[in-house]
Order: C-alpha cells, then sequence, then structure tokens
DNA sequence: TGTTCAATGTCGCAA
DNA sequence: TTGCGACGTTGAACA
C-alpha cells in the first residue's frame, strides 16, 4: 500500500468524464494497483478511483523552479478498457509504502441470507402444516426467495427482505403474476416477510392480496440454536 | 485526516455484526470523524468503516510489556444509531495527521442525463418520422424521461437507463399504465432504451408489449459532434 | 428533512 | 463468465 499526501488534480475518462480540480488530498495505491483519491468528507466512496486490473505508470516531468511545472503525474490505465485515470501531483507532502500482506478477510453475521436460511428451516412460521419446495426458486424474471406449500396445499411464494419496502412488494408481485399463469401451480398465495416493513409497503402488499409477515431474527436464530443443543 | 498504520482487528455491531480478524492494514480518519479501514485488496470499498456523523474515542490501555496489551483502541460510534465500530491496534506503524482543507469536488460529464438529451435531440432514432413532445414529461407519479409521437400519430413514452433492469421497466409500465388512462393520449407505446439491457429486462419488457431499444453513447454523441462542427 | 432514483456503484452467489 | 439482486450501499435531486 502507497500512501500519498498532495495537492493534486485528476481526470478519469472512461464510462464518463470526470474531473477533479486542484486541492490537497490523499491517495491509496493498493498491491492490486488500485488507485482511490480521498478527501475530508463524504463516505467510503472516494472523489475518484481506478479499480484492479489496472496498470500504474509514475511520469516524472522534467522540474523547472521557475513555473509551475508538476512534480509527477500518476497514470492509471484499466486493463480490460480504455479507461484512464491520469492524477497530476503539484506538491507532494509525504509518499510511503507499506506492505501490509494478505487481509483474511470480513467475517458477516445477520444479512438477508440468514433471514431466508432461517425461514426456510422454520417454515411452519407461515402457518401450520407449511412444507418447502425450495429456496431460491427459479422463474423466467429471477428467483423466488423461498416457494413452499401450505397446509392446504395450496403454493406460496415468498418474498424475504431485512427491510421491506415497496419495491419488495412490486418483487412479490411480478413473481405471483408470472406463476399464477403457471396451470400446475396457480393458485399462488404470495406472503411478504421481513424485519420491518414500511407502512406504505404493508397497504400495498395487503391492497394486492398479500400476507404481511413479520420476522423476528433473534428468535428464529434462538430457535436454530434450542434445535442444535438437542443434537 | 489521519492516517494509521497498524495491526489491527475490528469489530462492527449495527444493521449487521461482522469482524475482522489481526492483519496490518490503513485507518484513515477524516475531518468528518468518518473511519476507514482498508487492505490491499478489493475495489474502493473499505473492509469496515463508519460512516459520518460519528463520535472518535482514542483509548489508551496501561501498557504491559509482558502480555500483550493492544497499543490503543479506537472505538467510534454512531450519532444517531447504535452503530459501533472499535479498532483495537495492536502494533502501530504510522500514525500521522494532514489538513486537507474543502475539496471543491468531482465535475462529471456522460451520465444518464445525457443519453436523454442526445435521444431528445436525436429521436428518429426510435422510427422514421417521430417528433419530440418533451423531455421528463411530467404525470402524476413522476417525469417521464420522454415523451414523443411516432410517425403514425401515436404518442411514445420512452424510459432511458444506462442500464436497463427489471425495475426500468416496472417504471416504464407504471408510467403506460397511467398514460393509457388519458383519452387525449391513449393508445401510449413504451420504449425501454439503455445501453444495455438485461434479457431477463427485455424479456419482461417485450412481455409487456413495450420495445426494446438499444442505445450506443459514443454513435450519438459522434452524431451531437458532427453537427455541431457544422455551425 | 425524508423519499426516490442513479451509480465509473461494489460484492457475492449461482447457473 | 455472466446474470442477478443485496448492500451497514453512497450520493444527488426534489418535494
Amino acid at each position: 500500500m502507497r500512501i500519498i499526501v498532495a495537492d493534486c488534480s485528476a481526470e478519469y475518462t472512461g464510462r464518463l468524464q470526470a474531473t477533479l480540480p486542484m486541492a490537497r488530498r490523499v491517495l491509496l495505491i493498493k498491491a492490486d494497483n488500485s488507485l482511490l483519491i480521498f478527501s475530508e468528507l463524504g463516505s467510503y466512496k472516494p472523489l475518484n478511483w481506478m479499480a484492479s486490473p489496472c496498470t500504474i505508470t509514475d511520469i516524472t516531468p522534467d522540474h523547472d523552479p521557475a513555473t509551475e511545472v508538476p512534480q509527477k503525474v500518476i497514470r492509471a490505465a484499466a486493463t480490460k478498457s480504455t479507461d484512464i485515470l491520469e492524477v497530476t501531483l503539484q506538491h507532494i507532502y509525504s509518499d510511503e509504502t507499506y506492505d501490509l500482506g494478505e487481509d483474511p478477510g470480513l467475517i458477516k453475521d445477520g444479512v438477508e441470507d440468514h433471514l431466508q436460511r432461517y425461514l426456510a428451516e422454520q417454515i411452519e412460521r407461515i402457518g401450520e402444516g407449511a412444507t418447502l419446495v425450495r429456496r431460491e426458486y427459479p422463474t423466467a424474471i429471477g428467483p423466488v426467495d423461498i416457494m413452499a406449500i401450505d397446509g392446504n396445499g395450496v403454493h406460496v411464494a415468498i418474498e424475504i427482505k431485512r427491510h421491506g419496502g415497496i419495491d419488495g412488494v412490486e418483487q412479490l408481485t411480478r413473481y405471483c403474476e408470472l406463476l399464477n399463469r403457471d396451470p400446475l401451480l396457480a393458485p399462488v398465495r404470495g406472503i411478504f416477510a421481513a424485519q420491518t416493513i414500511t407502512p406504505q409497503a404493508r397497504t400495498l402488499a395487503t391492497d394486492r392480496g398479500f400476507e404481511c409477515l413479520l420476522l423476528d431474527y433473534d428468535d428464529m436464530r434462538g430457535v436454530e440454536d434450542g434445535s442444535l443443543r438437542l443434537f
């Protein structure tokens, strides 16, 4: 990891054009050659960047103290496209390199996948006698999160979200519309399951005849842990 | 901007739980207190982070060379939620601070807005004899990207995306449904125009009776530049 | 301030 | 590899 603090300007040409006027910034050049340009504000997104794979070229122009020749130009050129990011360094305050080595990486817990897995394993949460058909049930317009059959033998398409908004209801609507065209499946009920559901989404879902199911993550995890403890 | 190079581990608790095992990494702490943790690989997204607004607390435990007490713990706590990111620094290689000042920001060119402008000016790309009604044609549920009239005098609603996915088709569907209720406009054709269109979006669009139109940005820009050169 | 929508999105999974 | 959807999305425009 090379860390540069410098007054710099930058030009990006690729899927769009972007210009960064001269200002003091921090540049990171990672082991994979990706280059990031940061300022003091904003979230984790850099002002500008070049993703790996790319080649980095350091260009050092002749230095003439009389004129304001840049100290250095760093050119990052994407390998698989014509994207180019060129950073002109006017004054360099620091330029240091550290070898960080490989990173063991991040370990996550608690995302939608877990919700889906738990609900699939505790499918009777949608109603007594329900059985799982499969997770990620494939359709022409994408996989339905969970397909099940309820206690009355009726197919149930379940859309799962961590946070249920209108988009999720639209998604469920598309799936049910499509699935209900299949005489082997129809009628198909829809269930909108989420840890939280916005009032608008609940209204829309209800209006379209879908059931809303609030998921309690801790509860579901508890049941899972409990069942594991039995064996 | 504070730049720290250190062996560190981290724990994030918030919308999810995440753990980062001990490894050498780069930390950036920006003027707004946001904190980013980088490794050598990956794109611009940090391994872990805390967004502004948040408070940063430096905790220096008693140092006992006999046991492996961490040199420092940095605790970033979100202001508006209970999110916490705690970074334990075992060995610090560098810890420097620079004042970058304010950034003039990025200037962009070539986003969806430009596609829309080009297509509006080259409206016959949707068919010979087509004429533009207006860009950002207002409706009760939001503006239609482009409203036009085709060679047969039929209204055409055009939804433009840089990358066309299912969401865009849904958007176009909502617009057309609404517009077709207006006896002064109906019937209204729908065109889904994008630089790239996913197969599923194409299937859905076709199924709903919409035409798909692939846009070539360079081509459209070329025509534009060419016409500009004439004057 | 909250909501909606684009993004040089990025990331991960599965076909 | 490509397609697809989630994301601690981020960021900007607008009501």
